[in-house]
This record gives structure tokens, C-alpha cells and sequence, in this order.
DNA sequence: AAGGAACTTGAAGGCATCCTCAAGTTAAGG
DNA sequence: CCTTAACTTGAGGATGCCTTCAAGTTCCTT
């Protein structure tokens, strides 16, 4: 973890530990009401006040950056393992479902996985990462023939903007609710169910103009500084 | 259509004209923006202050309750056509396919369907009845052996509520994208495709709190007066 | 045509959130 | 201990949206 400043010599040890005490305020918060959450609530969390957060984190995305990366990489260790299952069905259908219950117990994952905010450098290498898992699991479960062929990265990131908005209407009244339909999409997802779909896939260009999208569509678009 | 106002006497006739207007214009901005576009928007597009759209309706939910309403309508025909189909599969296929076509149009049909707002009179009886035409398609196509037999009108409304949120990402940048889902989630609700799924549905009450969960989720909350 | 009720207007007050900055406080090094 | 740079604070300006209302305008009735 670095504590740092810009300039490159170490925090002041009171601003190490507010930078902390932020983290873990924003970890929270995020999780209970996602990446929007106020930063006022989060201060109020950390116990400071709303301008330390801004000298520690200049905008909201920089916050983000650092708190959400630890929920990504947790689905990169979820990928991972997923990839050490032998049988490439099960390690498919295993990170899926080990996905969307990230996103049903952590709001802040579903925002990261959805990536609902602007460009940030860590999270988008561990984005990166998590597509390549995500290509690797897909083909090897397609070249076994277990999974529909004509499914692709774009159409796992599709399910992945559904569920959260499952999991958003249903997180707080059935927590587990999601699960019907991921079994729904698992049973459309083998290879034995599949009809062939017309309809031509995302492109990489269209995801990215897509997940831009998404950002503006729920509650004001977030500024850059 | 009412032109009359609280106290029965119908309304003078600028009030008449306005009245049409801001619902016209209203209508057009819950296409583009959705239910939740800024009020003084839909005055501006009417010509008339935002005051004017006051005096008219109270509050949004009965600009809503009467602009969507001939959605809704849109939608409970869409059901009536499906149930006109000899087919009982083709005939909820169908149906299915046209809801999201419809959500992929109108962004404010989108929220009608999802019920993202407070109660209103007349949107939920025309949901009620939306209900109970799901609820026979549904079971149509069950007994037919088609429809996997665990598949409920909660399951139904969770899936309005993901396609929703796919279409919100990709409707702008590849109208046409909800298709792919749409195919994967009807190879998953085929009998023939289907494995048993653990997780009990929503009851009524449930999905009813659920509504209510998107409803804030999403920005603000509305308040009522 | 004139009176009065109905209607429209837009400025203003609220509220929630974002973001900044001048003034005050604290840690670190000598 | 003293100095100084680093840090914190919280009030306050800015923005965007909602909602009201006193003053002005338009329509309807007689």
C-alpha cells in the first residue's frame, strides 16, 4: 500500500492514518450504497471532515480507484481458481455464480465489475486481467462443448449489468433471490440448450461507449477535475 | 380522456391546450430520459413554465400515472395478442420478446414496467391486469410442457427489471443488443432445458418491497406530498 | 364590455451534493 | 522547545433540482 503523497515523501503519520480510516469508511459505505454514496457520509464515517478526503483523494475516482481494487482482485481470485478447476464447465459456471454473489453482497463490487465511473489506472488493469480470465474460461469451456459457442466476453458483461439490477431491487428483501435467474441463464448458457442467436455481438468499442452509458444513466453524470 | 379539473367543471381552454402539451412533451422526454427527467425539461419542451405543470399535476407520479398509462395499454396488448396465439410457447416467447422491444424503445415504458415510482391509481391497475396476463401466458405454456414448470411471474418481472438495466448500457450505442440475452434467457426457460432451481421465488410482498428497493436505488427517492 | 374566476409566470426559498480555501492545528526536525 | 511545512477544518460558493406563491394575464359569463 502506498502512503506516499505526490511529491513522493512519505504522509504525515496523522494523514496516514485518516488516509486509512477513508479507506475503510469508503469500503463500507460503498458496500452498503455503492460508488455514489456521498463523500459528506463517508467523512462522517472516517470521522473527518469532508475536506481531508478531498487533500487525500482528489476526486471520487481516485477514492474509487483504491478502495474497489481489493474487491477486484478478489474476482481475479475468483477467476483464478475457477481456471484450476479441471473441468472447464463447472470452472465456468463456478465464476459465474461466485460473481454475482460478489455483486449481491457488495455494492461497490457491483459498480466496480460494471465499471459505472470513469477511467481509473488500477482498476482498469485489473479489469484487463479479469477479461482475459473471463476469454480463457469462456473458450475452454466452449472447446470442451459444454458451453454455447456463440457466447462471448460482451454477453458475460451483459449478465453482469442484469444482475446488478437484480440484486439492487432484491439484495434487501431476498438476498439470495438472484440465484433463480442465474440458474435460468446457466440452463441457456450449455451448449446441449443452444439456438443460434442472430443477433451479433458487442464489440470491444461498443462495450467500453456502453459502460459510459451506464455511468450517466443512474443519477448525475460524475465530473472529472 | 379527463380535461376536467378537482372540481369537476372542465377546465378553461389554455388549461385544456397546456394540459395536452406537457403530456405530449412528457411523453417524448420518459422516451429519451426516462420517469425521472428534470420537470422543468418536460416544461420547456411544453412551452410553458414549470408552474403551469404544477397547477396541472400536483406531483410526478400523476404526470406519470397519466402519460404512461397508454403504455402500459401498449403492453397489456402486447399480452392479449400473445394469448391470441394458438401456440402456448410461441405465444409467451413472444410476448417476452415484445416487452423488451418495448423497454429497448421507451425508456419510460422501461420504468413503467419496472414500476420504479410511488403508487399510482390507474398504472396499477393496468399492472395488475399486465400480471395476470403474465400469469396465464405463463402457465399456458407450462401445461403445454414447454415453459420449464418452475418459472414464475416474479421470475418474469426480474427479468424486465435486468433487461431494463442491459438496455440502459447498450441502448444508445446497439439498439438491437437486448436480442442476445434475450435468446440465451429463452434457451434457459425451455422444459427441455431446464434443471431444478433451489431458490424459492419472490412472493407478492417481496417483489412488492422490491419494486420500492429500485426506486430509490436509482438517484433520489421521490417524495410524496 | 366589464367583472371576476381561472390560469400562467418566473423569481425565490429549500435541499442535497460537490468542491474550495483561508484560517487554525499538529507533527517532525533541528 | 521552536519553527515550519504539512495537515485539518468547516463554512460557503456553485449547481441542479423541487416546490411554492404573489403578481400579472387570459378566458368566460353576463
Amino acid at each position: 500500500m502506498n502512503r506516499s503523497g505526490d511529491n513522493g515523501r512519505p504522509l504525515r503519520r496523522d494523514a496516514q492514518r485518516n488516509r486509512a480510516r477513508l479507506i475503510e469508511a469508503a469500503r463500507q459505505a460503498f458496500v452498503e450504497h455503492g460508488a455514489d454514496v456521498p463523500l459528506e457520509e463517508i467523512a462522517r464515517r472516517a470521522g473527518v471532515s469532508v475536506g481531508t478526503l478531498y487533500n487525500r483523494f482528489p476526486d471520487r475516482s481516485v477514492l474509487i480507484d483504491t478502495v474497489l481494487l481489493d474487491r477486484m482482485r478478489e474476482s481475479l481470485a475468483i477467476g483464478a481458481a475457477a481456471l484450476a478447476n479441471p473441468d472447464p464447465w463447472q470452472g465456468f459456471v463456478d465464476y459465474l455464480e461466485q460473481l454475482f454473489a460478489l455483486q449481491a453482497r457488495d455494492r461497490g463490487v457491483t459498480d466496480a465489475l460494471s465499471r459505472r465511473f470513469p477511467r481509473t489506472p488500477h482498476l482498469d488493469a485489473a479489469c484487463a486481467e479479469g477479461f482475459d480470465q473471463a476469454r480463457q474460461l469462456i473458450e475452454r469451456a466452449q472447446r470442451a462443448g459444454r458451453l454455447r459457442p456463440d457466447f462471448t466476453v460482451a454477453d458475460l458483461v451483459g449478465l453482469l449489468w442484469s444482475n446488478a439490477a437484480l440484486v439492487a431491487a432484491t439484495g434487501a428483501v431476498a438476498p439470495a433471490a438472484w440465484r433463480r435467474q442465474f440458474r435460468i441463464v446457466i440452463d441457456g448458457l450449455r451448449a446441449s440448450a443452444a439456438h443460434p442467436i442472430p443477433e451479433p455481438a458487442l464489440d470491444a468499442d461498443q462495450l467500453d461507449q456502453a459502460r459510459r452509458a451506464l455511468g450517466v444513466s443512474a443519477g448525475r453524470p460524475w465530473r472529472r477535475p
